[in-house]
Parts: C-alpha cells; sequence; structure tokens
DNA sequence: ACATAACCGAGACGGTACGTCGCGTCTTCTA
DNA sequence: TAGAAGACGCGACGTACCGTCTCGGTTATGT
C-alpha cells in the first residue's frame, strides 16, 4: 500500500500514544519543498537530499511519512489535485462549460499541471501511481464535466443522443495535450475555441 | 546542439577522414537496445550499462554518439517516428480519417508510444528534447491530417467554416490522452466513435 | 595532507558532534581488506572495488576516509609499521644485533614488506608518501639500530671511531636489497653473514 | 617470452621480406618517449596514448614492438642498462672501487635509476620483469664488482677469507637504499665514505 | 518531577548507476 | 606491409543518490 501522511482510518478520539507526536506542521512543509523543487527540476532530478535539505529537514522524517521518492511525489501531487474543483452553476451549457475549462485550464497551468506531467512517464510501471492519479486527476474532472452535460441535458441544450463520453475525452484530450505536448497556452481564447467550436457543436 | 548519431552536416567534397570510422552498424544496434531496454523498464530505470550490456558494446561507445541518456533516447524516439506516417487517400473523408487514426494508433501503441510516454515529464526541462518531440511525433501528425482535411474541403466534404485547427488538436488530444492517462484501449472502435461521433460531425 | 582515519587532533572540549558518527570498526576492516588484497595481487592491480567487496562495505565508505587508493594504502601500510619493533637487549652487540635483525627480517617478510616494495616506486611521486614512509619505515629502524650500537660503545663492545652511521645504512641496505630486488631469502644464515661478516668487524 | 624489438636472432643478411619494412628510428623515438613520460610521472601513470602522443606515433605502432606497457618500459629499461659499465682498471682495490662506485652512482642517478624504481614494486608480480630486471640491473652490477675483488685478491689486496658476496651484496644494498629509500645524495662523499669505511676495512 | 518513548536534524552506511579514462585490439586511409 | 589515427569491448575509476541506520538532542505523555 502506499503510505499517505493523511491516511489513518476512521477512528474515534486518537488512542492514547506515548512519546513526541509527529511534528504535523513538517507534512506541508515537505509537500511544498517536494512541490517547488520538482516544479523546478522535474521529477527524474529530484532527489530525497534536495527535499530534505530544502524543508529543512532529516531524510527520515521523509521516509517516516512516506515509503518513496515515488510515494512523496504523488502524495503531494494528489494533496494538491483533491483541492475540489470548483463545480459552476450558471444556468447555461456554454457558461457552465466555458467557466470550467477557464478554471481547470489555469489550474493545470500551476504547479499541479507541472507536477503531474513530470508523473506521466512513470504510469506504465507503477500501477499505485497510475491508480491514484485516474482518481484525482482524471476522475474528477470527468465527473464535474458529466454532471454539467447531465445538467445541460435536463435543460434540453443536449441532444439525447449526443456522444457524451466521447465530448468528455475530447475536452479533456484538447487540454492535456495543449499542457504537455505542444505547450501552447491554454489561455481563454483557447477554451473559448473549444467551447464554441467543438464542445457545444457536439451536444446540441 | 544534441548530438545524434545522425548528423554530419552538409558536407563539400568530404575531407579525408583519418583513423577508424565510426561502426555505423553500431548505431542501429544501440538504439535498438535502447528502445527494448526502455519498452521493458521505462526511461527511469534503463542504465547505460543495461543498453551497453545488451547490444554488447562498451559504454564508451555509446558515449561517443550520444552524450547522455536522455540524447540516446531521443534519438532513438525520432528515428523511429520518423518512419513515415502511411497517409491514406481512399477517395472518403471518413475513410482516409478511419484509415489514419487507425494507423496512428496501432503506432502509438507499440514502443514508440511508451518511449514517447517515458519522454513527456522530461519536456519542459529540455528545450531541445521538447523541439525535437514536436518536430517528429506532432507536427507529422497534424501534417497528414491537415492534409486529408484539405482533399475533404476540395471534395465538398468539408464545410469552408470548419473548425480545422481545432479538429486536428482534437483528434490527436483524444489519442494521446488515452494512450498516457487513463490507459483505456486505443482500438478501432474507439477510433470509430472518434471519427463518427466527433470528428465529420465538426467538418460535415 | 594525507587524510587518515586516526588524524583528529589535539581536541578541546569536543565540540557536540552531528549526525551518525564514522564506525571506527569500518577503519579497520577497510586496513585489513586492503592489506589482503595487496598482498594477494599487489599495489598496480588493487582495485577499491575489490576492498570494498571484501569489507563488506560500499566504496564511498572508502572514499569518506581515504583520498585515493595510494592513501588507503600508505594508511594501511604506516598503521602496520608503526606496531613498534621490538628492542632486544641481551647485554652483548652480537646477540642485539641478531635478534633485532632477524625479527625485522621477519617483519619485512610479511605482508607488511609487500606492502612496502608496492609503494617504492610512487615515492619520487609522491612526497607525502615518502615522508611517512620514511618516518616509519626507515626511522624506527635505524633509531633502534643506532641505541644498540650506543649500547655496544658504552660497553666498550664499539670501537670509539667506528663508522655508525655507515652500519646502519649498510645493514638496512642489505636487507632491503634482498627483500626488494633480488628476492633472496631473509632467513637466518643471511642475518648471521651480515653480523658476523659485515657489522661486527666493522664495529670492534 | 617478453619479445623485445632488439630480438632477431643471430642471422646473416636479413631474409627476404615482403611490403614495407619496420622503421628502425620508430623503436628509438619510442623508447625515448616512454622514457620521458616514466621519469616524469612513474610507472603507473605512464599510460600507452601518452607514449604514442609523445613520439607522434600510433597505438599499433608500439604494439606492433611490444606486448604490453610492462614489456615496453622493460625493454626500455633495459636497453638503457645495457650500456656496459664501464670497468675501470686503475691498478689499486681502492682505486678501482671508488671509481666503479661513483660511475655507477652517477647511472643510478639518471633516468635508469628512475625507471629502475618505478619497476621495484612489480617484481613480485610480473616474474619476467624479474628476471630480466635482475639479469641486466643486478648481475651486471655484481659481475664487475666481483672481478674488481678478484683481481684485488691476485694482487694481495683482500684477505683470502674475506666476505666477498656478502661485501657485493652490502654495496650495492647501500647504494639502493640511499636510491630507492631514503633519497639520501649518491654523491662521491658518499661512495668515498662506503669504500674507505666499509668496503676496505672488510677486505683487507 | 521525571522517566519514557517517539520525535527531530544530521550524516554515515551498503549498494547501484553514473560518465570518464586507460588498456590492448581492430579497422580504416595514406605512403 | 607499415604507419598514424582513432573506434572498439572491457573494466576500474571516483561521484551522486537511494533508502536505512545510528547518533545526540528535544518534546510531549504517563506515572
Amino acid at each position: 500500500m502506499l503510505a499517505t501522511a493523511s491516511e489513518q482510518g476512521p477512528l474515534g478520539p486518537r488512542a492514547a500514544q506515548r512519546g513526541r507526536p509527529r511534528d504535523a506542521s513538517r507534512d506541508e512543509a515537505l509537500r511544498q519543498a517536494a512541490l517547488e523543487v520538482m516544479a523546478e527540476v522535474g521529477y527524474r532530478a529530484l532527489t530525497m537530499d534536495a527535499v530534505a535539505t530544502r524543508a529543512r529537514a532529516g531524510k527520515a522524517t521523509i521516509y517516516r511519512r512516506w515509503e518513496s521518492k515515488l510515494d512523496l511525489v504523488i502524495d503531494t501531487t494528489n494533496h494538491l489535485a483533491s483541492q475540489r474543483l470548483p463545480e459552476p452553476d450558471t444556468g447555461s451549457l456554454a457558461g457552465d462549460l466555458t467557466e470550467f475549462l477557464t478554471g481547470f485550464a489555469r489550474f493545470l497551468t500551476g504547479p499541479v499541471g507541472k507536477a503531474a506531467q513530470a508523473l506521466v512517464g512513470e504510469l506504465p510501471h507503477e500501477p499505485e501511481l497510475a491508480e491514484a492519479f485516474r482518481g484525482t486527476f482524471l476522475a474528477q474532472q470527468d465527473a464535474v464535466l458529466e454532471r454539467i452535460l447531465d445538467r445541460g441535458r435536463r435543460r434540453g441544450e443536449v441532444r439525447p443522443d449526443a456522444p457524451v463520453r466521447m465530448v468528455v475525452e475530447v475536452a479533456g484530450g484538447a487540454l492535456v495535450r495543449r499542457l504537455m505536448l505542444t505547450g501552447q497556452p491554454l489561455d481563454e481564447l483557447f477554451v473559448d475555441n473549444l467551447v464554441r467550436g467543438v464542445l457545444l457543436p457536439l451536444l446540441s
């Protein structure tokens, strides 16, 4: 199992514990350091020593919380990704799509996007990373989009036979391709073109 | 500059060459070994010793040709990617799109796709890699797609105001997302859904 | 300065030491391994990997203590050479000389002698090695011999005008020549011939 | 067998040979380069590339003549050592000894002495080197000394029961010890002390 | 209050891969 | 065929990072 700093099960009043408790503030300092280092040099060149030094911590303090470099990076990323994506409800399909994708694009443009990209190469060889990655990065985004489309259908803005699942894939794919491959800007103009030129025509 | 085994510049009458020339057959053996190792264990776990051993070569022979592990992998990938993508001309837009995307999906499913994924994480920190990657992986695919759409327009199968550039992005994005992120199959059913559900409706 | 594992200077109240301290037992294990390897294959063919493997240590653990292969070998040798030579006091010049030289010959016949020989070729290019070598291998031997001759003079067994310094040189030279150059045995017969045929006649 | 460039047997007019004959001048150029490099950096740091470069030769040209680095060094040294030692015949024992040892000391002080020292460490692990070394460096010196002592005996300057063999060892040992170990000067004063203080008293 | 036990920073440890360099061989061009 | 040049397979070099461990020292808790 991948250990994460936050896992501790649904227990009630924490069982009596002896000895000095973990300093919870180190968790965040370490994640912050890991994020910074990864954003600066990428996953490959990230070293545990660098993270420890930047957080003014010892390596043991890291390994007490995470099992490996990969585990640290996964948890750091998940932590950021798990910030709930804002789910707009403007009353119109076009509004919801534009607002959501704009926010998501902004989110991807930040450190989380960089971290995500750094991890892509590891996915095929790290099943647990892949699962975590998909569970947060992808599933959440898909879920929000699907709810937006669902509301659109109930409002009659989406044809009953529209290829909803495919539209979700296509929207995410377009963003990811720009983010990770072409490096073209993920700006409002792009989102507008995507929504008005591709998504809405497919749905209505 | 990223050194590649094939670089040799616009040579004039070719200066008299001194010493034993590079054994060109080692180039291919090393690239082949690199591709195999990378497909087996991924970019991160690929070691130069492993490549050298598999190719029955010394490490110096590798470093004489490529500056680093990354450089080797880039060149290996480019070498494969530069195999011209077959450009179908079936006479119909739907046929061309389906045939091309099916072939491209098959191409991505093989070792080249694995190698490409392994490199994505390095793109932001390796400008030359990014340039090479985009110049082969992306530009070629886009060019073929655009020619297909162009022929379609001349045949009247594509509306004059269709969002051609966006369609190209969307098609590539959908494939890449499945390939690298979700891990869902890149099969004929998917290509068919993409072409019939997304691309053709946007174009005609 | 040539780093040696034992250097630590005239420490005062000893500053609070941070981090895990060096494991002193590794020092000895590494020196022992180095001595064994050098005795087996000689200085030239001694590899750090071989020493590390034999001592079940990592190479870094060696390089943390010694700067180079040469430094390791020097320190190993000095460590052995600094075992005080037994200083006999039999009451007679002939007895003292015979006993001392026999012991010294036995000492040189062992691994220390092999190591010493391995280092001779480096002396002209390694001033610090030369200094250390002379300070232990040569100075000590000379000092003991001189004390023996001194006692002999006080007992009247040594002529006042005997070429004491030259005798010391000659005794050492004869041993070294056999040890390192001719390979002839350094046995008791030889010592006896040396003492009775050369040293005593020169002194009395 | 150790190949040497000069071995070719006592044949008459060289057998008819096909192709370009060896350039004999390269032999000496290579030996000279080897000697220079060895005198500068020692045996250990001598590289074949360095010798080849200094002699403006290719490595193959070296290996066509000598089997290995060691072989080259041995032959280079032997070549120098085989310059016949001048064998004085002054008419007196003291004169012969002084003259011979002075010349030998001067000989050892030059590059040959440096090369000899560089080889000492290899003797125990290179039997052929040891044999060659002893056959030239030691045997020749001993032979001359013994002939000098022989003439002295016939003239009545040497006691019949003098420890001749031991005197030879002692004389050589004293020189070698200064040369290789202590680094003290091998000058005329030293030779004089040795002859007058040690050798003559033992012999007459 | 004081022992206990887990915490903390620091850094040594065994291991593995790195990229370089030297050895001795092999392969080209030129004379 | 020799010679200069230099690529080749091999293997040791000394460095860096991984994940573990062991120090001295700190900080809550439970007696």
